[in-house]
DNA sequence: CCGCTGTGATACCTCCCCGGTATCACCCGT
DNA sequence: ACGGGTGATACCGGGGAGGTATCACAGCGG
């Protein structure tokens, strides 16, 4: 009598999404008469409305808000349980990890080269995907680990376990007057004339105010750093990207960063344990290495959450 | 061409329950014909072979395993979905807290206490339930927010926030030698003759060996501690189980005990930030009231591994 | 005031596919 | 060899998903 079956849900993300039953029955690939029975269906089974029909559009009610964050999750789940099973089903199946382009380079070089010393280690194959797309590509199954940063990234949901710590650096053209300076702070990087700092889309899509130029992709960024039109404060270890006429300079308060290696915590394979031990390794082995070298070292504060995956 | 429908997930989850294609079909309440055909069905979309027949009952094959996994979970989320929309939609809608029963006594009459004085706040209704079976509640939308321990429930999956830890105590006829003892250690508690420690099912139903009872809920344990029969290591808050006739004593080796507040990182509703606010205060408090009382005194070490709901 | 446009809702038809019944193919015990 | 019990196959009927045509209604320009 109730439970929503996956075509209903289909369909209500679609019409929440385009707020037109038109749009959406295009985007679905069906006719519109039956996507409003559907929709209709939907909101007697429930007991609940879902849109305010305003002979002018639609917009959400309160319950169709809730339904819509809930539906995109129960959506992701089930496709990931498609992908998953059918790369269990398949002899070949290399573990999907996915980073951002360009971050945690050191470690992530580490981390491969750990996990493949392991013998019969799955092969693993890395998946560079722009900023926040790892939590969506985790919960639907085209990943099994992502490396992620706190507290930037959403880590709600995921089981994580803590691989390195670090300040974070600004980045300069060679010729500017702050490049010369050993450190900095936040506010020295505020509102530097010249060097506005690129702004990001919000979850909706739109574009917080400021001067700044509006970036979408990381490649957009490092663009712009090539330039000289933007600046930049990254983790440390994000200097791949450095550009022979920039330098970096730490910025002494700005939060520290902590990669992290995640998964959804349903997926407790022995690959994905194998992996998580490989990256727990490489990170000690970084930080083994900060100490010889001579640079600031951070160690992880905050312990595991959850053990690792068995 | 892919995507699995609820009904198909459901299908298959019954017959790997059943591992038997007929009773299967009737717990569904359909005839086995459909029920073969679409097990069948979905083993073609998926390319994979779920099934191992062998004339003589079924077994699952991996990938069978792993989407028995996925698909659970998938299920509870789309269940989770039409509960929480169906809430969403009502006017009425207190929020639920699942809880062990007997658990945490004190700490749960603050919290309540704390948050019902709050201006504007949701009601509350408890549901009491039987060890582990908060994480289930929480996944398919029967309960909003959970109080759990750390680290004998699993987390995994869930925002937490630590609002209490305290040591076990371990409870005993008062007339038993060990009663008079002021402290007692993990190995003074093994083996104790004629006080075996009940063993709890295993997530497959099945007990591990040893001497002790067989318990499958609370009330079972409790009428065994008190009848004499068992010997019991639990969180000192949660003597609020303890008959007049039985002692608790430290086990100072035993784990710490940390009391958590959980719910499922897509609920980020105002109402359970809320809660879990009132739920923190309420934690706090009960720690200052511990340092002016002459108790043991323990404080969370790791903190909040994800920021409260917004 | 009257069409015109664009929205979602309704009516009605068609056909697919889910589910039921009957039966088969096969492996077991004796 | 032969029933008993398994899952698979064949076939049929009906409900419901999806399509087409149309309506009801709001805004808007003439």
């Amino acid at each position: 009598m109730d439970d929503l079956e996956t075509r209903e849900l289909r369909y209500f993300v679609a019409v929440a999404e385009e707020l037109h039953f038109g749009r959406a029955a295009d985007r679905l690939g069906i006719a519109q008469p039956p996507l409003s029975r559907a929709i209709r269906q939907v909101e007697r089974r429930l007991g609940v409305v879902l849109f305010e029909r305003d002979r002018r559009g639609v917009v959400l009610t309160d319950a169709g808000r809730v339904l819509l964050r809930e539906a995109r999750t129960a959506l992701d789940a089930v496709a990931a349980a498609a992908r998953r099973t059918r790369r269990a089903g398949n002899p070949e199946r290399p573990l999907v990890l996915a980073t951002k382009a360009g971050a945690s380079h050191d470690l992530l070089r580490r981390l491969l080269d750990t996990h493949a010393a392991q013998p019969g280690a799955a092969p693993v194959e890395v998946l560079l995907c722009e900023v926040g797309e790892q939590a969506g590509l985790l919960r639907d199954g085209r990943a099994d680990v992502a490396l992620m940063h706190r507290p930037v990234d959403d880590l709600a949901g995921f089981d994580t376990e803590d691989l390195h710590t670090e300040g974070q650096v600004a980045i300069l053209p060679a010729g500017h007057p702050l490049a010369s300076r050993r450190r900095l702070t936040l506010a020295d990087v505020r509102d530097v004339p010249g060097l506005p700092i690129a702004r990001w889309p919000r979850l909706d899509g739109t574009y917080p105010e400021g001067p700044g130029p509006e970036v979408r992709t990381q490649s957009q960024l490092a663009q712009l750093v090539a330039l000289g039109r933007t600046l930049l404060v990254i983790p440390a270890s994000s200097r791949a990207w450095q550009w022979p006429d920039h330098v970096a300079v730490p910025v002494v308060d700005a939060p520290e960063i902590t990669t992290v290696i995640a998964w959804p915590p349903a997926s407790r394979s022995l690959e994905v344990a194998a992996l998580v031990r490989s990256a727990v390794a490489a990170g000690a082995a970084g930080e083994a290495e900060r100490w010889t070298d001579d640079r600031r070292h951070h160690r992880g504060t905050a312990g595991p959450r959850s053990p690792a995956p068995r």
